[in-house]
RNA sequence: GCCCUGGUAGCUUAGUGGUAUAGUGCCUGCUUGGUAAGCAGGAGAUCGCGGGUUCAAUCCCCGCCCAGGGCUCCA
């Protein structure tokens, strides 16, 4: 099995410090286990320097070493040396690890302390005379035991092969030239440039807490929930219908396109052959489960469950393209805690995941171009600025150069490339639209990739025309990207157009209340119920601001709330049989009937979901919620 | 996960080695009003959690939790 526990109490790293005038060594004998080593490594001298005696235990791994660097900086800084001098001392511990395991380690440090320290290290597994000055000053010896990572964590083989992957950055220019990135001319294109900083040079600056956090908690949609762990979120009513608004129109959209929809369960036994394979070609951290003595992952998107379906398939030729689809609520991916942001980055998120099964390449890439265009569709609908990133393995693109002039033609404007040299995960080619947040932080929403590894893994076949079994190329589609990251989306978008001047907002359909009604007075109170009723019966979502409040009061606490519709209801309006409509949009003010307003609004959310509001509709009866 | 910064009523926040402001919200009463905040009174805080130093800790020290930023990473 790839998977590995990095973990266990106990074992861990003994250091011995000692600030020296100087140490030198000089190699007496060579043991069994000796490394290889250059005659100038026979022996050494260094002055002034820190002696950091070294002893690898049984069960040390990677994760010691950036605990070492942090302990050995600590102690450099206070008795003020650049030097180091790396001495494997088998004698400070009775249970060394496997000499490989310690000439690696100690390998690693050297070449991450030589970034910045002036460092020499003596060969490990010789005998070697030596003689050390001790300073003797009271910081001069000093010893530690540096622990591996405490909890168990699995990091899959992905994301370990993809820090080392070379991947080159170009721009996909409008005449489907491929520019490298750093000789394209951003001038016009401000989101891409934005992308690809982020992407290439990850470089950022900014000091404020994102706007979509304080607008996710002032609103009462979400908000962090202490007694879970974090990146796992509350929701509050106005938030779970927007959630739900986004999550049925997108599943509205992949079943029309002809997404099979099933559930399947959300974790899985970490034993099981097919999958613990798979998890090593996905770049995610696992959550795990513990059920009586066995542990189980919690999944990180949809793929389990379908592939095992489509396993059990019996499938012809005539089947395909199959698509199976599911509205993974949620997907887990246990994050490194420093990665998680608002509605961002989470540990639990839901998602539409679409596996879809195509026979041979040339299909595969007519459902690609398919599933690029509904996710066009969906950005269009929630109205999301977006900038596009493929990619590709290097040779996938040589031999498909007319299918990325197939993608140009559609999104009609300059694309981020990424290529990689060889391929790091299950995939050769993959886009993502990307959202830009105000923060210039980037993040993906739509993707779709072509995978060509899993349908072999996995054992999925069909019955070809020839009557033989064979192996389908399967599509992994996300047509909206992360439900809670398409609202994260929105909000940003709203402080953005705030910034430029204009009220934040939500699109109409998805705003809560849709319409207010605030009645001058108590004298009013009847008829504006009235109003709501009618407004009700339309399926709008509407409520009344019927507390004992001056007017001004109740509209500015409308405004707060984003209303897009503000209906004043006065003994004028009553009297007239009209409604005073403010519109957030354009703070215009109209007088129109009240089956005018409800035929125009209907025009506006036209094709669009809807559902009744989930709160007392009378804001006197209210709770709030913090 | 590591590094940096922060955590004081529901929310926003002032402040201090001798347990603490104010605004807002909430409750009560008064008021009745036209497009972003009427008036008054009241309740509301183990000052994130645990330990240490001290006669005394919300404040100083250590550990932890949570949040934001950086590294890293992605739906």
């Amino acid at each position: 099995m790839l998977l590995y526990y990095n973990a266990f109490n106990g074992e861990s790293m003994q250091i011995l410090l000692i600030h020296s005038d100087y140490l030198e060594y000089e190699i007496t004998s060579k043991t069994k286990i000796a490394e290889e080593i250059e005659d100038s490594l026979k022996q050494g001298r260094m002055e002034d320097c820190l002696s950091v005696f070294i002893a690898v235990e049984e069960g040390d791994d990677d994760s010691v070493i950036e605990n070492t660097i942090h302990e050995i900086t600590e102690v450099s800084k206070s008795v003020k040396t650049k030097k180091i001098f790396l001495y494997p001392y088998a004698h400070l511990s009775k249970e060394l690890a496997p000499p490989n395991v310690a000439i690696k380690i100690l390998k690693d440090l050297e070449s991450k302390l030589i970034l910045n320290f002036e460092v020499k290290r003596s060969p490990f597994g010789y005998y070697k005379a030596f003689k050390i000055s001790c300073k003797g000053h009271p910081l001069s010896e000093l010893s530690r035991s540096i622990k591996s990572q405490e909890k168990g964590e699995i990091v899959s083989e992905a994301l370990k092969a993809e820090e080392k992957i070379k991947s080159s950055w170009y721009i996909l220019d409008t005449n489907v030239n491929l520019v490298p990135q750093e000789k394209f001319d951003f001038k016009d294109y401000d989101g891409l440039r934005k992308l690809t900083e982020y992407e290439v040079t990850h470089s950022r600056k900014v000091d404020m807490i994102p706007p979509h956090v304080e607008y996710m908690r002032n609103l009462e949609l979400v908000d962090y929930e202490k007694g879970s762990d974090p990146g796992n979120l509350r929701w509050y009513p106005k938030g779970i219908l927007i959630k739900r608004l986004l999550e049925n129109s997108v599943t509205d959209s992949i079943l029309h396109y002809g997404g099979m929809e099933v559930e399947t369960p959300i974790m899985y036994s970490i034993t099981h052959p097919m999958l613990s394979k798979y998890l090593n070609r996905f770049p995610a951290r696992q959550y795990i489960v513990k059920s009586g003595n066995d542990d189980y992952f919690l999944r990180f998107a949809a793929c389990f469950g379908q592939y095992l379906m489509k396993h059990d398939m019996i499938i012809s030729y005539k089947d395909l393209p199959l698509r199976l689809y599911e509205l993974t609520r949620y997907s887990f991916r246990r994050e490194q805690r420093g990665e998680l942001v608002g509605l961002r980055r989470l540990r639990a998120f839901t998602m539409p995941d679409m596996h879809t099964l195509a026979p041979n390449m040339e299909y595969a890439k007519r459902e690609f171009i398919e599933q690029f265009k509904l996710s066009m569709k969906w950005m269009q609908e929630i109205g999301i600025e977006y900038e596009v990133a493929i990619r590709f393995v290097k040779s996938f693109y040589e031999e498909n150069k007319d299918f990325v002039d197939t993608l140009m033609s559609l999104i009609k404007k300059p694309i981020l490339v990424e290529m990689w040299d060889e391929r790091p995960f299950y995939f050769v080619m993959k886009f993502e639209f990307n959202f830009v947040d105000s923060m210039n932080k980037a993040s993906a929403l739509s993707t779709v990739q072509i995978d060509i590894e899993n349908t072999e893994r996995f054992e999925i076949k069909y019955f070809d025309e020839d009557g033989k079994e064979k192996y389908p190329l399967m599509l992994h589609a996300s047509i909206s990207g992360a439900i809670e990251r398409n609202l994260y989306a929105l909000l940003e978008t709203a402080f953005l157009e705030s910034k430029k001047g204009k009220k934040p907002m939500l699109p109409t359909w998805l705003s809560p209340t849709q319409v207010r009604i605030l009645p001058v007075g108590e004298e009013q109170l009847d008829y504006s119920l009235k109003v709501l009723d009618e407004l009700d019966k339309a399926e709008i979502r509407a409520d009344i601001d019927d507390r004992d409040l001056r007017l001004g009061k109740k509209i500015r606490d409308a405004e707060k709330d984003w209303i897009p519709y503000i209906i004043v209801v006065g003994d004028d309006e009553i009297k007239n049989s009209i409604l005073n409509i403010r519109s957030r949009e354009d703070s215009s003010q109209k007088n129109i009937t009240i089956n005018e307003f409800i035929k125009s609004f209907k025009e506006l959310v036209k094709g669009k979901p809807t559902r009744p509001l989930p709160l007392p509709k009378r804001l006197s009866v209210r709770a709030s919620f913090r």
